[in-house]
DNA sequence: CAGCATCCGGGATGATACTG
DNA sequence: CAGTATCATCCCGGATGCTG
């Protein structure tokens, strides 16, 4: 282990995907790319209007997202993944895989239990 | 891209590492092995002994560190990474890596805005 | 030493209504 | 369509005191 605690920055990367919805809708960027508000909003089920501004907000804040206004009636406001924030892919997947075997390894530890 | 945004396991790895204090702790645990509680609290400034406990548990929960209890007195804990927790090394490392470059990303982007 | 119990404030999140 | 504004709620985490 090379890294020392006390300079310790995984919780600015950890600040970033925190937050209930952002690695939902990063996925989602990431997934398919450009991608309307309401578009977004539809595919992320059970976010608040409120909630997917602001999180938008917050990536666009720090580089990840990009958001695109065109200046027409009725609005359309698109949002897409920067080139910078295609650096989090790795450590999305990361995290992806690991959860899914995590979910495995409860399950096991749940039929023990039973057992 | 291969990853359902539907069946997204990220947020249960976040919802693991989240928490104020986990990856601090994580990293200290990793680094240093074995612990005691009270060398846990003092090598992370700040965290208030409940905070400390919480975390712990809750990590304990998950399989990502094992408690020991000495039954004598003074008591005594000690705390150690699982083997299976050791799994979360390569996240870790990811998120600080993208962490410290964050760090850089940002000033860039700080020095640019004065110029 | 290693905790648990209790009280408390603030930020995060939710529900709803309104707007250009 | 893509928000903003407001009010209500929840829970994280801090402070403090007590215990085996």
């Amino acid at each position: 282990m090379t890294i020392e605690p006390e300079q310790c920055k995984v919780e600015d990367a950890l600040g970033i995907l925190v937050g209930k919805w952002k690695p939902i809708i990063l996925l989602h960027l990431l997934d398919k790319g450009t991608q309307r508000f309401s578009e977004l909003k539809r595919n992320v089920p059970g976010i608040t209007q409120k909630m997917l501004t602001k999180q938008l907000r917050e990536l666009e804040e720090e580089d990840i997202v990009e958001r695109v206004v065109y200046p027409q009636v009725p609005p359309k406001v698109e949002y897409s993944i920067t080139e910078y924030g295609r650096s989090l892919e790795p450590i999305l997947s990361a995290m992806h895989e690991w959860g899914k075997n995590h979910t495995l390894h409860k399950m096991n530890k749940q039929s023990k239990k039973s057992s």
